[in-house]
RNA sequence: CGGGGCAUAGCGCAGCCUGGUUAGCGCGCCUGCCUUGGGAGCAGGAGGUCGCAGGUUCGAAUCCUGCUGCCCCGACCA
């Protein structure tokens, strides 16, 4: 195409609204514009982007057997109800009436869709195993929608949902979408991982999200540095080590701390280290307060907490919630005594002769032991996971890194089969419920986690595979007929040989022609200039690393069809 | 939802504290000349409900009140 025809609105300057990379480049080189928070629209450079990830998705997805449909946005509000999630989703679930008042939501997701179709079109196991998915837009009301395609409330989304005969078969059908989903992320040139994550009420290893390695990112994962685990923060099993033996249990004793209440000051005025403390915190589970043991130094990791608990939700209870469950001031809870459900995390079970708050303004327990002192309702693993902390598989070093979450693959179960009564018949005659998997991609995401992952000082570095252009040619010819007739024929010549050619064709300066394929990140670069007047070559540079190679034209197609299609096959 | 910040030309900003003619600057845009290998130069020009609504005042971009929008941080440690 042709640069002077195409809308390239590109910016000399930082627009002040962007704070991340991906989201400055994006603007900057015209390839979105903002129409309100966290909704955007996709400029002619920014959907061929997109459109490049689309196309890989489709090919692995096909590939792996899944079929495409597409599903409606506007959704009606029974169907959610049917599952209970109407209620339960949120505020991120857009609602709203129609002319007729009848309630309607805008789809986040599609469990509840694709079960209906399910349930209507698939009656018997010689129907299954069945893979749906779709590319659509997807609307999520987000609390707070941030760096521009990173987190918008409207985005673009692949989702897939497995329908099985039984577990054996769901788990063939995970398996299936989590090698596609490999080859999707290698495809489009990205370093990845794929982690473990939290897989709720389901339980088991059959959730992993793929995340693209950038400091970025908004989640931290946890990668062992001796063997292949990976895995989300809020997953990774924290390893419990041996407690040291022996220590006698002594005399539990009540002692004064004036006005001490955070563990660092009550630790500083007893004379002791956070680790031989443990503090109380008071959480909301589904809205009932529960009280949580950690040790002093620790974090909790509140989706363990979930789990532990069975709950869809906890929340920190706030001070005066605090004191109107418990009668006692935030600070000074302790377990001895408390009449609140009480979890604790491992290690503290086998802490000895720890303090503790006395539920008593001013007063803290020391030399307090579970089991003598109080018991407690469940133990389980309930922090986060440090780096000093062994790999739960291998016992080696742990890393920590941030990573985009570009892609979950998830099995369900048949928690929607269930609820929606979606069954078919079975060989031995009865009906069941169908084995669900729901599979998800962030395609818009994919293009700005492959932009932070892939630009520098000057502007957007593009993967080649998901490059809008792969060859830019600059006419630097001015009014050297000459020069443009070669442009114009190499331009010709590149496109007929099956590459994406952009010719910047304006009148423009060089400078300028230069700074703008720098920043929309096209691969290779063919500047057609009066070097070519002086030794009949032109210039070929790589984007990548500024490599340079000098070619007649006829070299440069065979050149860049060749280098091209090797790094697409990759 | 809590905290912080911002809102003046397409973009980036100044002006506001200390109210006073016609609201500025850079980039971009238009016209012409010139130039053509890293965001050129010269000349001329267009473009503004100063976010919205009230209020104070002889007079408001500027002071006050309310609202709206956007951005950032947080919504996990008792």
């Amino acid at each position: 195409m042709r640069y002077s025809q195409l809308l390239i609105p590109t910016l000399k300057e930082v627009p002040s609204e962007a704070e991340v990379v991906s989201h400055v480049l994006l603007l900057r080189g015209g390839f979105i514009r903002k129409l309100t928070a966290g909704i955007y629209t996709y400029l002619p450079l920014g959907l061929m982007a997109i459109r490049k990830v689309e196309q890989i998705v489709r090919e692995e997805m096909n590939r792996a057997g899944a079929q495409e449909v597409l599903m409606p946005m506007v959704q009606p509000a029974d169907l959610w109800m049917e599952t209970g999630r109407y209620k339960k989703y949120g505020p991120e679930l857009l609602r709203f009436h129609d002319r007729h008042e009848r309630e309607s939501c805008l789809g986040p997701t599609h469990e509840e869709v694709i079960t209906d179709i399910a349930r209507k079109e698939l009656h018997s196991y010689r129907d299954l195993p069945v893979n749906l998915y779709q590319i659509q837009t997807k609307f999520r009301d987000e609390i707070r929608p941030r760096f521009g395609l990173m987190r918008g409330r409207e985005f673009i989304m692949k989702d897939a949902y497995s329908f099985d005969v039984d577990d054996a078969g769901a788990e063939v059908s995970y398996r299936k979408m989590y090698d596609a989903y490999r080859r999707i992320f290698t495809r489009c040139g990205l370093d990845f991982r794929a982690v473990q994550a939290d897989s709720g009420a389901i339980g088991g290893n059959f959730s992993h999200e793929f995340m693209v390695l950038a400091k970025t990112g908004e989640d931290t994962i946890v990668i062992c540095d001796s063997c292949d685990f990976a895995a989300n923060k809020e997953k990774a099993a924290v390893v419990l080590r041996p407690a040291a033996e022996g220590e006698p249990l002594r005399v539990m004793a009540k002692v004064e701390t004036p006005g001490k209440r955070k563990v660092e000051t009550v630790c500083e005025f007893l004379g002791i280290g956070p680790e031989a403390l443990v503090k109380t915190m008071v959480y909301k589970a589904d809205g009932v307060p529960v009280a949580v043991l950690l040790r002093g130094d620790r974090e909790v990791e509140e989706v363990k907490l979930k789990n532990l608990l069975g709950v869809a939700d906890v929340e920190l209870a706030g001070e005066q919630e605090v004191f109107d469950a418990t009668r006692v001031p935030t600070g000074y809870l302790g377990p001895v005594g408390l009449s609140l459900r009480l979890v604790v995390d491992q290690e503290v079970a086998a802490m000895r002769n720890f303090t503790v708050g006395a539920n008593e303004k001013n007063h803290h327990l020391q030399n307090v032991n579970l089991g003598r002192d109080f018991q407690v309702e469940a133990v389980g693993d309930l922090r986060r996971i440090t780096v000093d902390d062994p790999c739960p598989q291998c016992g080696g070093r742990l890393a920590l890194t941030e990573g985009i979450e570009v892609g979950h693959v998830f099995k369900l179960g048949t928690g929607y089969s269930q609820s929606m009564n979606a069954t078919f018949q079975d060989s031995d005659g009865q009906g069941k419920h169908f084995v669900m998997g729901c599979y998800g991609i962030g395609v818009s995401r994919v293009v700005a986690a492959a932009i932070e992952q892939n630009h520098d000082e000057h502007g957007i570095v593009f993967p080649v595979p998901l490059a809008p252009f792969t060859v830019i040619v600059l006419n630097l010819g001015g009014k050297d007929e000459t020069l443009c007739e070669l442009a114009e024929s190499l331009y010709g010549k590149l496109q007929a040989a099956g590459l994406e050619v952009l010719l910047d064709d304006r009148d423009e300066r060089p400078g300028l022609k230069f700074k703008d394929a720098d920043l929309l990140g096209i691969p290779y670069r063919v500047t057609v200039g009066n070097s070519y007047t002086k030794s009949g070559k032109v210039e070929v540079r790589r984007r990548r690393d500024g490599v340079v190679e000098e070619l007649t034209p006829e070299e440069t197609v065979t050149f860049l069809v060749e280098r091209i299609g090797a790094e697409l096959k990759k």
